[in-house]
RNA sequence: GCGGGCGUAGCUCAGUUGGUUAGAGCGCUGGAUUGUGGCUCCGGAGGCCGUGGGUUCAAAUCCCAUCGCUCGCCCCA
């Protein structure tokens, strides 16, 4: 029986032209976060289950991650995300780190589950944390960070909306407000998190049978109802709008401003799936109708360096994922051409292979990427390959131009040919190339 | 884990109520044109019709199973 050529399920090969546009998306991600001063830092893709158990619900840990155990009979799991690997790190050093810490990273993250759109078992997650910095200008400049990204991607702020909430905000409401307990509330947060895949008149009936009777005759049901529909901070009921969070949250939106983020929006049906988050989140959401759904988001959670055994650490971050990035990118248009790490194609017509070795290696040691086609076969099909491949220019080496030390330098786009001295033809390519050299 | 859709050439797909040797476009390849791509013309290769079983004189087509892909649900780090 033949072995499959398919990929592993919910993973992907990554052929050249797929490589090259990761690598143009990775390049937009360091180049921004760097800008900001965010250091980039890695670890193993291995870590200890109870990591993970630690921080995430058992059924999570059980089901949707990788994990074996190991020759000396260590359960180990193939990292489902970045943050408690990132955590352990700034516990391992808490005394002599200088803080605040600016980090970020671009693993290769795994989790067991059914492949879907935006979605698969496979993917890559830039993450961008700030440890050590408490306060509103911690969450404004991550969330800044996270807009410039979709900025330098070509991204204008019509193409999607930063929602903000507040999870201290979310616990009042739970339990001061509407006086559920725990259970309700999780429940109820679970139901607010998937209220808009659901249509209006099923959702309240499932928020009305999470109430007991006397919580609905006190009137709790149509309360939460009423307040999820508030779009405005200013038109929320008194009691809410005084708790502490809604200064912060205001705060927070008056520091975006200054920032000049123009689309960020206070979301009272934020909730986000975890729980770790201890006070604001946000979500990035695509306002494209065809790819409506959250792109990313991130918060602050600032109890999870503290689970190793340390002083506990303040910490915001978000994580981005490639694969809903280039959904997003490919909705808006927003990827560019992008060309081979080649820059010459060197087409050889006749047999002179040894005695272009000179030349081609002059273009080499003066900075240009040179392919030769040394196959023997007739000019049109070398050029054929060099276009298929993406190569932008091919350059023509036979006697005559050995003898003369003038070659054709042809650009494949515009099919232009000229014949110029090797010097100028590397000065040629990298004015293309954008060089400044 | 649950549900919907789809599996025919390298790719995108057509294939009538079951009926000769399963097609098209693109791509690949040879030539027209042995020192120069894209346009044109002529030729060629390439198929266990996902897999296994069943019904039938006859199956790409109908039935069952199975595997794979895909979209959604659950969950979402």
């Amino acid at each position: 029986m033949a072995l499959t050529t398919q990929p592993y399920k919910g993973a992907r090969d990554f052929y050249p032209e797929d490589k090259r546009l990761q690598k143009y998306m990775f390049g937009v991600m360091r180049r921004t976060v760097e800008s900001f001063g965010y250091e980039e830092y890695d670890a193993p893709i291995l870590e200890p289950i109870e990591m993970y158990l630690a921080k995430s619900g058992e059924e999570i840990v059980n089901e949707q991650t990788y994990a074996f155990e190991d020759r000396g009979g260590r359960r180990v799991a193939i990292r489902p995300e970045m943050t408690p690997t990132v955590s352990r790190m700034v516990a391992a050093k808490r005394q002599e780190l200088a803080y605040p810490l600016r980090w970020y990273s671009i693993p290769n993250l795994w989790r067991y589950e059914r492949p879907q759109r935006g979605r698969l078992r496979e993917h890559w997650q830039l993450n961008v944390d700030i440890f050590g910095l408490p306060g509103q200008t911690s969450e404004a400049e991550i969330i800044q960070t996270a807009d410039a990204i979709l900025k330098n991607f070509g991204a204008t702020h019509d193409m999607y909306t930063i929602k903000l909430n507040s999870r201290k905000l979310t616990d009042f409401i739970m339990r001061d407000y509407l006086k559920v307990d725990g259970v309700q509330a999780q429940t109820l947060i679970k139901l607010i998190d998937r209220m808009h895949k659901m249509d209006r008149a099923a959702f309240e009936a499932e928020v009305d049978a999470m109430f007991s009777p006397s919580q609905r005759d006190a009137g709790a049901s149509n309360k939460l109802i009423g307040l999820l529909k508030i779009k405005q901070i200013e038109h929320l009921p008194q009691a809410v709008r005084e708790h502490g969070s809604i200064k912060e949250i205001q705060n927070l939106m008056g520091l975006l401003n200054e920032a000049r983020i123009s689309n960020a929006v206070f979301d009272i049906t934020l909730m986000r799936g975890f729980d770790y988050y201890t006070d604001i989140v946000f979500e990035v959401f695509d306002n494209d109708p065809e790819n409506n759904r959250s792109m990313f988001g991130g918060g602050r959670y600032d109890g999870l360096v503290g689970l190793f055994g340390v002083e506990p650490v303040s910490t915001v971050g978000f994580g981005m994922g490639d694969v809903t990035l280039q959904n997003f990118l490919e909705a808006h248009d927003l990827l560019p051409p992008l060309r081979s790490e080649t820059d010459v194609y060197a087409v050889l017509i006749g047999d002179v292979y040894a005695k272009a070795q000179h030349v081609i290696g002059e273009l080499r040691e003066m900075g240009l990427n040179v392919a030769v086609d040394s196959t023997g076969r007739k000019a049109a099909l070398q050029i054929k390959t060099a276009v298929k491949k993406g190569v932008h220019y091919a350059i023509f080496i036979g006697e005559k131009e050995l003898a003369e030390g003038l070659y054709e330098v042809r650009n494949l786009m515009t099919g232009v040919s000229e014949r110029h001295s090797a010097s100028r033809i590397v000065s040629i390519v990298k004015d293309y190339r954008g060089d400044d050299d």
